[in-house]
DNA sequence: GCCGTTTTCGGCCCGACTGTTTTCAGTCG
């Protein structure tokens, strides 16, 4: 039995999924392969255990026939189907449909036609006109690929939460300038959702009466705005530097908390809640709800919420709108009663001047206590952490005498004296337990070693847990996003580990971290892991991603419960020093 | 290929925009 993870399988899927749409195969077969593919990743159980066990036919989407490729996939670590469509189409055909503009029906014209089976060729074949001889295909839509495909060489990533949202507050204060122009005006897509990674930006738009075209003016002449990627009676769609697009539509008032709904998405929540809707005799769509037989819209839905509640659902919070049980447990009650911001009482991973942040003890204390805690703890870098000048045991020391003297001046705010230990690449923490007996919280993280088995790198953090001393492990992958993969690290045995020791694991707020990330924050809490939310904060403003931090646990389907910096500070107390 | 309080067949979410057509196909979200 190959040892895959669920993600592999469910690439592998995807990707015979794309072959079968290039070859023009049943668009409902297909679509049942991309739906088992993401039935898979959403199973908190390992689905090696479950193809042991013969359950894959349980999972909501995967039958008789998707239960054998799977099983075949784990037997003998690739599909015959998958490898016989491979031997039909060229490598690198499936990359094709990357292009904006360019889909499986074109990509199967091309490769069949013009025998195009990679983006070089495309390029070419672009550049020397021959594509617009193709039936369907036109000058315009020759250019408008070649555009395409330049841009997708150019920046075929997506953005950080962190960037979407500085982008997203520029797009807010340039129209709150001409707040004249419109009645409502919000942000929806996986940008709503608070997704880590999102695409492109979505904004719907109630124009205020006989304002519309001065809005859709106003829309198009957004300063950052390289291009007019399109631009219809409802919807335009522009594009920024690096190809980044932001979508706009623009709808009347009535129609708003349906659009709300309808763009906030995900495709796959929005297509059961359809499927829903038509079960009960109505049409769905981003106008409102109508009856199929008389085309009447129903009248008293005001707000999301009370659309959701007419489909006989509790109202779904939208970083749960991924169809990943959301809509089963709304239907029976059971969603969680997710973690706010509100609920978060204090930081317990921070950085000062003593090693590599840019602030003082006191200008943090200050910081959160303006954020409205209660607490923090300090928490700067080891001795070996030289990059980050990490403290050695006598700068530790002298912190402490520090912290008491802020202490004083604050007496209604807990410091808590931490520190961030190094979990060396021998296994060993960077500090003696005598040091770290003394601190009132010990965050164990990995910042070398990275070259390590994964065997070893679990060994590590398994070691660091197993010591009295550490209360949490902190971004228990080491991921950069969208610069550095994880470590190899096999987290489902590290949650066991930390549900075993008592370890909290962390959801790192960073937005360049966010890590753990929803989908092993959910894993987490199913093994009764505690969570702390922190910043990591390196500077005063960077307590403010706090918000991010939260969203990833609202997406993992966490509870004000299932996290430790919800605790007022005796309660918290306690709970360190058990 | 999956699914079932219309259950073993016959469905499978819905609409906007563009470019290509002359009533619509392809793509996207």
């Amino acid at each position: 039995m190959e040892d895959l993870t669920a993600k592999e399988v469910a690439a592998m899927l995807n990707e015979l999924a794309d072959l079968m749409e290039i070859k023009g195969d049943n668009p409902f077969r297909i679509r049942a392969y991309q739906n088992a593919a993401r039935a898979i990743t959403g199973q908190s159980e390992k689905l090696i255990d479950i193809v042991k066990d013969g359950r894959l036919q349980d999972i909501k989407g995967v039958g008789e026939g998707l239960a054998g490729i799977i099983t075949e996939i784990f037997e003998t670590g690739t599909s015959s189907q998958l490898e016989e469509l491979k031997r039909e189409l060229p490598a690198g055909i499936s990359e094709l449909l990357n292009i904006p503009g360019l889909g499986p029906k074109r990509a199967h014209q091309l490769y069949y036609e013009l025998e195009i089976n990679n983006i070089d060729d495309l390029k070419l074949a672009l550049k020397e006109n021959q594509v617009q001889t193709l039936k369907g295909f036109g000058p315009k839509t020759e250019n408008n690929l070649l555009e395409a495909l330049l841009e997708y060489e150019n920046y075929q990533g997506l953005m950080t939460i962190g960037r979407a949202d500085k982008l997203a507050k520029r797009l807010e204060e340039y129209f709150k300038e001409s707040d004249g122009l419109w009645k409502q005006m919000s942000f929806a897509g996986s940008l709503r959702r608070r997704k880590e990674l999102v695409k492109d930006i979505d904004m719907i738009f109630v124009p205020a009466e006989d304002k519309l075209e001065e809005l859709k003016d106003t829309i198009k002449n957004y300063p950052e705005s390289e291009k007019i990627e399109l631009a219809g009676d409802t919807k335009i769609t522009l594009q920024l530097e690096n190809g980044i697009k932001v979508d706009f539509r623009l709808l009347e008032e009535e129609s708003y908390p349906f659009a709300q709904q309808h763009f906030t998405g995900s495709k796959e929540h929005n297509v059961v809640i359809r499927r829903i809707a038509k079960e009960a005799g109505y049409i769905s769509n981003e106008y409102g709800l109508f009856d199929r037989e008389t085309d009447e819209k129903v009248t008293r839905i005001n707000t999301e919420a009370d659309l959701y509640e007419f489909l006989g659902l509790s109202y779904i919070i939208p970083e749960l709108r991924e169809d990943k049980g959301e809509i089963e447990a709304a239907s029976e009650n059971k969603l969680p009663e997710s973690v706010e911001l509100a609920d978060i009482k204090g930081e317990l991973h921070l950085h000062t001047r003593y090693s590599d942040g840019a602030c003082t003890i006191e200008e943090m204390v200050e910081a959160a206590i303006a954020q409205g805690y209660e607490y923090i703890a300090v928490t700067d870098h080891s001795e070996s952490l030289r990059i980050a000048s990490g403290l050695t045991v006598e700068d530790l020391e002298e912190q402490a005498k520090e912290i008491a003297e802020v202490q004083k001046k604050y007496p209604d705010f807990k410091i808590l004296s931490g520190i961030e230990v190094d979990i060396l690449s021998d296994n060993n923490l960077d500090f003696s337990d005598e040091v770290l007996e003394k601190l009132d919280l010990v965050i164990g993280s990995i910042h070398s070693g990275f070259t390590q088995s994964e065997a070893e790198i679990n060994e590590r953090i398994i070691t660091a847990m197993e010591n009295p001393n550490v209360d949490i492990i902190a971004h228990p992958r080491g991921r950069l996003l969208g610069k550095r993969e994880a470590y190899p690290v096999d987290m489902d045995k590290i949650i066991k580990e930390a549900a075993r020791t008592g370890t909290a694991l962390e959801i790192n707020a960073s937005p360049s971290r966010l890590d753990l990330d929803d989908h092993y924050a959910k894993k987490a809490k199913e093994a009764d892991v505690k969570i702390s939310i922190n910043t990591d904060a390196h500077h005063t403003r960077e307590l403010k991603d706090m918000e991010l931090g939260v969203s990833v646990a609202r997406r993992g389907w966490l509870e004000k419960d299932d996290i430790i910096n919800t605790m007022n500070s005796d309660q918290l107390i306690d709970y360190l020093n058990k």
